[in-house]
DNA sequence: GAAAAAGTAGAGTGATCGCTCTACCGATGT
DNA sequence: ACATCGGTAGAGCGATCACTCTACTTTTTC
């Protein structure tokens, strides 16, 4: 069961991934969320709100995509990049949601947090799954290497097309991984 | 001798790089110049194009920054990436201006044109600097890497910290040069 | 079926935006 | 001496912004 509001959360989602942060007037947002302003107003008091709950709809929705996959071995751990990519093809390619609502935002402490915190339990997935395949091991420089290659790619994909990207973060992923023994 | 132009666009430039481009109107940026709004819708005729006018700054001032360094060897493959992470000691972080700018104005075709070119430029600073140390080899894939891990350094830096984002990347980019038999 | 809750449309408000314009000032060249 | 040029200060313009409010309608609840 979807609320409402949540809902209108992943509406707001929508126009902020495809139109970006500056150009989505809050008059804007209500017409692609198909509500009114005073609605709109009532589950986000304000337009900052609007974005928080955006980048909340938006981690959670993010998460569940990466649920699933192979269980073990390598694939297991390359999965997150292997996700990041296929989420790339679905979507038009504006960077990242959440980089994007900080530089947009940068003095607002609600955002920071969010942001931060995303990317730190992001960048613990690769910690966890690496230490599930070779358990006992020492993974925190390799976690640290493949999250790098992950935002490197999210970004890059920006510049230079999401297949390119994809291809090259996999391909160093993998060769990280080789060099400390995992294959 | 540096123009009149040269130096707002310096000013400009600084000023999006420490408060963002969302939180700067033109008038706090004729404020940061220290000129008049006549003078500086001059040399500047929209906001627009000072937020291209920063842009075109930096880009010659990060390329200005990354000359000279070691000559020869795996430090000057390096020297990208430990030039950023210099950079990154002495200001601000608010990650990447050029993919700022992006996200603030992802509809300007000058913009997008500048950001492309200023991050083709940068990827093919490492083609280069590999092509000149092991020539005749291919070194495509190891240029995207590196690539891939100065993106990602440059937005961990933003989530992690400046050191910790330095010497991942630098661990990561040493391994995948030894990955190669570059040492 | 009445009351209450939650929705709609959309005009209005004050602030701020990018940008233009008028009026004036001081240095420089001949 | 005086015209010119490049500058300053800052008021003002229309548009747009985030946000509020009034008046009305629909849906839910008991």
């Amino acid at each position: 069961m979807t609320t409402r509001k949540e809902k209108i959360a992943g509406d707001l989602d929508r126009q902020f991934a495809e139109m970006g942060f500056a150009e989505q007037g809050v008059e804007a947002l209500r017409a692609g969320a198909d509500v009114s302003l005073r609605t709109l107003y009532k589950y986000f008091p304000s337009r900052e709100a609007m974005v928080v709950g955006a980048l909340e709809f938006r981690d959670k929705a993010y998460f569940d995509w990466l649920s699933g996959g192979p269980e073990g071995g390598i694939d297991h751990v390359l999965h997150p990049i292997v996700r990041l990519g296929d989420w790339l093809r679905e979507v038009a390619n504006t960077g990242c949601l959440f980089l994007n609502a900080l530089a947009e935002h940068p003095d607002s402490a609600a955002i920071r947090e969010i942001v931060l915190d995303h990317k730190a339990r992001l960048a613990d997935e690769f910690r966890i799954r690496l230490q599930s395949i070779v358990p006992g091991k020492d993974i925190e420089r390799l976690a640290e290497t493949l999250f790098l290659l992950h935002e490197g790619m999210t970004q890059t994909a920006r510049l230079q097309g999401r297949d390119r990207a994809t291809d090259a973060a996999l391909r160093a992923a993998r060769a990280a991984l080789a060099a400390e023994g995992i294959a």
